[in-house]
RNA sequence: GGGCGGUUAGCUCAGUUGGUUAGAGCGCAUCCCUUACAAGGAUGAGGCCACAGGUUCGAGUCCUGUACCGCCCA
């Protein structure tokens, strides 16, 4: 017999209740101290398992979105591990640019300074002071998660070798001629003051106004003018055109003419284009080329001027005329006056649609044209599609490939400059004389086309999201050829919220493909959003976030964490609920008490492991009936395990330990450990309490890392730590249908007796006579007996013959071929049991025709699998049975 | 306009090769401090699985359509 492990982790005895603020910064340290997290611990030959962490953003605060993806990362991270692969997680974080340049803006702003008094150099210097004081409070939130990340690995956007990373991904997409700089139309932030990509931009639904007016015809009075509608006025300084339908028959004659526009009379063209839409306003639509997305696709099929009349603080420029310098809002309602002195105003109407905003700050975005940097998409997304169609990247749940194609399908250049100081300094330097642009790996010193030395690095950032996208091998060390990267690239599984799938996932594939020539992760897994209780939204307007930090401090992280995964499915949105944490909370307590129970029940030493062939031979029936339980959970789990569905797989280990260990099994092991004398039989029973008990808490550990580490410690096992310990296999020869059926018979039996004491108002302390009919199965009840007294106070056991009448005043019990008399002479009312019969007679009677009419049906007979119909015919017998002694008994009582 | 998801007990949700009488947690009712656990135990009530068709011996599960809710893209 192997002895308990001792190491200095584990107490004496068992507390009353498991003390996770205790436990987990204690256990946490134990693991990371002894180099656990990391994937050299599987030995050099192992094979790699490797995740990169979504980088959170070093500004953040752990939300439940962290929460939802560290419990599902660090699940697959402990499960591979203990599997024997060389687990290896990534942490790291993103520099944000325009939330944590927002941070040291409004510090500055405190101490009455600003961005641009400081200067780039100091604002800069700053800011890398706010990341050391402030940057590592993220990273202490996802280890108080639990997160066995390899934290020596722990890498930064902006850190040397990601910089560097980002410098050789900017200068290969140029060579490969994917980088351009040009004027386009982008979509601006005026509080930011800088453009942000499509991707950044989402649109809400706002009350407006829709403003009717006449578009002047040149040379023809007003009263001609060509009716059109728009929700931003001012923007008719910015007209280049007017389009109408071609086979819009109110408007035919227009196309050619010329308009004048309002107040500038400058002249545009009437042009027909489909694009316009009949029904909507007055069929006319004004084009702005400079100022909408869709008027400057127009203009580029029919070679419209591109007017803009915005300067980048969103007032209007010396291209509007009169209203040059006014805030756009202003030059709408003096604009609109003043064509309404002109008696070109038709009317107004109020109006909902919906306008573009920054999705960071909610701002009014005004689509304007801007001199940009630019990466040329479609080479880059062909790859990225081609990738997931042919199958070497696979999207979890699959329904998202569609979203995916969907999104790569149409996409359109990426807007990847920032004008912003946080961030990547775009390698790009302008020189003086000659006006040409040198890109290089190195700083340049002179202009790679003159010669000159006067030259400028350009003043803007890259997109945050550029260095995400090389995320999954820049933290491996590319471009350099590094051990890690020869090792762990392609990494394993991309694992995000489905909200992220084109931000990060997309990008990445697309950048892995075009740098690495490999993918950067096998599977991509989505998980859902975490809402509130109700199925909103989780935010501070509505004073309904869930913090995770109290939830641990209230309920521990083991409970946040099972809450997580079980009360979800993959890409599925799910509410949370306080109350399912705090039930997942007494679960891990039940746990703890069942070990409390167990481990007092270990006099000596018990071994660890499934019982050998000889103690087999001599297992009692409920023992082979929870190992073979057992058994099939663990093939279950590893089932659910192969196919990403943990949620699942973690309640199914929820109901065996709960409804079939500890409601059933640990009950009737009482019988054995609490008799005299059977010490061998005792020692069985421990041995089988222990290794059902430390197999799930490995098939757990994943889920709930806290706690079953320090219940482990506290049973006899294998090896230092759960964390290494072996992830369980299914051993199918404890699988015994035959103990199965009979266990269920007699589960079976004792809720009918509960139920009948219940009924009829037994108190249960109170003892009573049970006398069974079990023809063939007497022998199974006989030896049982100890079952029924513990588990419902049966304190008189006795058989009678099929012959026998049966007693007064009893109520009667029925499973299968068995019927249990419960003599409770003065308690039973009879006109009680009669009805209570006559229902359960009522219902096994509708079972047994619906059976019937399945087994007459010779197409079920012969189409259905032979093992079905077998089930039904037994399933079929045993129906009858009872309804003979249900309706004998009901006879008898009359 | 295009696409995707959801609709199962009072509430929040499971239910993935189609096959017993559809499950859990919370809530509710009744009873119980039985030496692992009141963060607990026992018993029970509560569901034409949105609706209408179809495929099948058999549908909560597969297919088609409808309604409502939500999300993404334009």
């Amino acid at each position: 017999m192997k002895p308990i492990h001792e190491h200095k982790h584990k107490p004496k005895e068992m507390s009353q209740t498991f003390d996770f603020n205790e436990a987990e910064p204690r256990l946490y340290v134990w693991w990371e101290s002894n180099g656990w997290f990391k994937p050299e611990i599987a030995g050099p030959d192992a094979e790699p398992f490797v995740i990169s962490i979504p980088p959170p953003n070093v500004t953040g605060a752990l939300h439940q979105g962290h929460a939802m993806f560290v419990t599902l990362e660090d699940l697959m991270i402990r499960y591979e591990r203990m599997r024997g692969r060389a687990a290896l997680w990534v942490p790291g974080s993103d520099h944000a640019g325009i939330a944590t340049q927002l941070q040291v803006e409004n510090m500055l702003r405190e101490e009455g300074a600003s961005r641009e008094g400081v200067g780039r150099a100091e604002f800069l210097r700053r800011t890398w002071q706010w990341k050391a004081e402030k940057g590592g409070r993220i990273y202490e939130q996802l280890r108080r998660l639990g997160a066995s990340c390899d934290w020596d690995r722990e890498r930064f956007t902006l850190d040397d070798g990601l910089s560097r990373a980002v410098r050789e991904a900017f200068v290969r997409l140029r060579d490969d001629g994917l980088i351009y700089r040009g004027p386009r139309l982008i979509n601006w932030s005026p509080g930011l003051q800088t453009a942000v990509s499509d991707l950044e931009v989402e649109r809400i639904e706002q009350q407006d106004v829709l403003y009717y007016f006449r578009y002047p015809i040149a040379g023809e009075p007003i009263e001609n003018g060509l009716p059109v509608a728009t929700t931003r006025p001012e923007t008719i300084l910015g007209d280049t055109a007017v389009a109408v339908h071609p086979a819009d028959p109110r408007y035919k004659q227009y196309i050619g003419k010329t308009c004048l526009v309002p107040m500038l009379n400058r002249p545009i063209p009437v042009i027909a284009d489909e694009y316009v839409d009949i029904e909507f306003g007055t069929g006319a639509l004004k084009i702005t080329p400079g100022h909408d997305p869709a008027d400057y696709e127009i203009g580029e099929r029919h070679g419209l001027e591109v007017v803009s009349i915005l300067n980048k603080d969103v007032t209007l420029n010396a291209n509007a005329g009169p209203y040059a310098g006014l805030d756009r809002f202003e030059a709408r309602a003096r604009l609109w006056a003043d064509m309404e002195a002109a008696g070109m105003v038709i009317k107004t109407e109020p109006y909902t649609h919906s306008v573009p905003v920054a999705q960071r700050g909610g701002e009014l975005i005004e689509p304007m044209v801007s001199t940009q940097w630019f990466v040329k998409i479609k080479p880059l997304a062909e790859r990225a599609v081609e990738a997931v169609r042919d199958g070497r990247i696979k999207i979890v749940p699959e329904h998202f490939e569609k979203v995916y194609f969907n999104w790569l399908e149409n996409i359109e250049d990426w807007c990847i400059s920032r004008q912003l100081w946080w961030g990547h300094r775009i390698p790009a330097w302008h020189c003086a004389d000659c006006g040409e642009i040198t890109v290089l790996r190195e700083d340049p010193t002179t202009c790679a086309h003159c010669g000159s030395a006067r030259l400028e690095q350009d003043p803007d950032v890259l997109d945050t999201w550029f260095s995400s996208g090389l995320w999954p091998f820049s933290t491996l060390g590319w471009p350099d050829e590094t051990p890690d990267l020869k090792r762990y690239y392609p990494t394993s599984i991309m694992e995000t919220g489905y909200d992220i799938l084109f931000f990060w996932v997309a990008r990445m594939i697309m950048m892995g493909l075009w740098f690495t020539n490999d993918i950067p992760f096998h599977t991509v897994y989505l998980h859902g959003l975490v809402r509130d209780a109700d199925g909103r939204k989780m935010s501070k307007t509505y004073n309904n976030v869930v913090d995770p930090i109290e939830v641990m401090d209230e309920y521990g992280t083991d409970a946040l964490r099972f809450t997580l995964v079980t009360g979800s499915t993959p890409g599925n949105d799910m509410n949370l609920d306080i109350k399912r944490i705090e039930a997942m909370r007494n679960f891990g307590n039940k746990i703890w008490q069942m070990a409390r129970f167990i481990t007092a029940n270990l006099p000596g030493e018990t071994p660890a492991g499934a019982p050998d062939a000889a103690a087999r031979r001599a297992l009692s029936l409920p023992e082979r009936w929870i190992m073979s339980r057992l058994a099939r959970l663990t093939q279950s789990v590893q089932r659910l395990f192969d196919g990403y569905l943990y949620g699942e797989a973690g309640r199914q280990l929820y109901d065996f330990l709960w409804g079939e260990f500890a409601d059933w099994y640990i009950e009737i092991s009482k019988t054995t450990l609490y008799a005299e004398g059977q010490e061998d039989a005792k020692q069985r029973t421990r041995q089988v309490l222990v290794h059902v008990l430390e197999t799930c808490l490995r098939m757990l550990h994943p889920f709930i890392p806290y706690i079953t580490e320090a219940v482990w410690q506290h049973l006899p096992h294998e090896g230092e730590t759960i964390m290494l310990a072996r992830w369980p296999q299914a051993d199918e020869s404890f699988i015994d249908e035959a103990a199965e059926a009979q266990m269920n018979m007699l589960i079976d039996l004792i809720r009918g007796i509960r139920n009948a004491r219940k009924e009829f108002d037994v108190a249960p302390s109170q003892g009573i006579t049970a006398i069974f009919r079990a023809d063939g199965s007497a022998p199974l009840i006989e030896s049982n007996r100890e079952m029924f007294r513990r588990l419902a106070n049966v304190t008189d056991l006795s058989m009678m013959d099929g012959s026998a009448a049966a007693p007064d005043q009893a109520a009667a019990v029925v499973s299968g071929e068995v019927t249990c008399f419960l003599p409770l002479a003065g308690m039973i009312d009879i006109d009680a049991e009669r009805a209570r019969l006559a229902k359960a007679l009522e219902a096994i009677e509708a079972h047994v025709a619906r059976t019937e009419a399945q087994l007459a049906n010779a197409n079920f007979v012969t189409k259905a699998k032979p093992e079905v119909v077998e089930r039904t015919r037994a399933r079929l017998n045993d129906l009858k049975a009872e309804r003979e002694s249900v309706a004998g008994r009901l006879e008898a009582l009359k």
